[in-house]
DNA sequence: GGGATTTGATTGAATGACCAAACAATAACC
DNA sequence: GGTTATTGTTTGGTCATTCAATCAAATCCC
């Protein structure tokens, strides 16, 4: 039974959250939307900001397992016998049937960005996300880069560090405006980012 | 005078919110920093919401200032004359030393960012600063674009709103970690949007 | 020019509401 | 019967906003 209600706790904290934002949301709120009293939350959680991390986590769930559905695993090894390239094609898909789909996971998650900021406990759970998508970039980029014909200047990280800030700004345009293109900016991304990729051996230098 | 206590009060609230943060600085303290009454803050400002607007569009203004100090005017018209290449490339370059410089800004950002999701006036303001910002990218891309042997498939706003993407994306890593290789990353970027500029007119395309 | 009067700026306390966390008491379970 | 889960209340504090009162300077009137 425990176990279930800890679970309904932070499956109505994530609702909650994404409903209303961090400091809009009280714990009383959180406790009423999992029909149970308002003590209970601290029970199984020592303070707001503890239970706002798990409802993260479990928020982020769905969109990792979609990303498993596809056999791309942001968190494990990659499979040695992928085509980079095809990979980082089927990775840009990704972004954006995630951005489709979990959309309020992301409003979420730039709300954390803006607490974490001045809360240690969050920033923390912050740096972890971004490690964990950096690095899944960062390891299909190591691969393409591999098969490049002219070796760049930067690093895989650096590179890496340069596509996911890309997406995340594009989701925050995204989120900010509703109206706003977020496909058509990934897929500029990905044109940008394949025209690296193919560069042939020697390339003029521009104009001046 | 009058505006002299007011101004006060706007810088005091931009020191005060870029140190706690918006949910962590209250009005009484802002108003102590500015060494005023608690009341006046609201007599000059209706809500709270509207001091931090205005603290955010002071904060922003020293940065702009560097930008039109070195002829980049983000707000106004491209200068004709000018090699679109070298603005992009003196872009990239600023972006660097304003993230050097105002690091305090953006950590201010990004804050209003997660306030602005559930907040109407704070989410107007956020949607003006990045249209700002990702216009200006958007002009020096069109005249990039026009001097470019193939033309891209993605038009030059997708593009802009990539590359504001990308750098709001590694000023974030920045902020969330003060030893990501910030100069290293907004070089990668620029390394690939240089590559894509500068594709010849055929291009092989990729393995598959 | 000088006293009365209006205006706007500023003060500091009060209001009303809310919240995270602590707690004591009860129910469920084994 | 004792541990665990759950309840509902209390505590101690904070906060944005309001408001009546004070103050200083400008404006007017004679």
């Amino acid at each position: 039974m425990s176990d279930q209600t800890k679970e309904r706790i932070v499956d109505a904290a994530y609702r909650a959250l994404v409903r209303h934002g961090y400091h809009e949301t009280s714990m009383k709120d959180i406790a009423a939307e999992a029909g149970v009293a308002p003590g209970l939350a601290h029970y199984y959680f020592e303070t707001k900001e503890d239970l706002l991390v798990a409802a993260i986590e479990h928020g982020c769930q769905p969109a990792l397992e979609a990303w498993e559905r596809v056999g791309l695993r942001p968190t494990g090894e990659l499979s040695e016998d992928a085509d980079p390239m095809a990979l980082a094609r089927l990775g840009f898909e990704m972004a954006k049937q995630e951005l489709r789909q979990y959309g309020d996971l992301f409003r979420l998650t730039f709300d954390m960005f803006g607490v974490g900021i001045h809360s240690p406990k969050i920033a923390a759970a912050v740096r972890q996300f971004i490690d964990e998508r950096r690095a899944f970039i960062a390891r299909i980029t190591k691969g393409v880069i591999a098969g490049m014909l002219r070796r760049p200047d930067s690093s895989a990280d650096a590179i890496a560090a340069a596509i996911w800030g890309s997406l995340h700004g594009i989701y925050l345009q995204k989120v900010v405006d509703p109206d706003f293109d977020a496909d058509a900016a990934i897929d500029a991304l990905s044109e940008m980012v394949f025209a690296f990729a193919t560069q042939p051996r020697i390339h003029a230098p521009a104009g001046n």
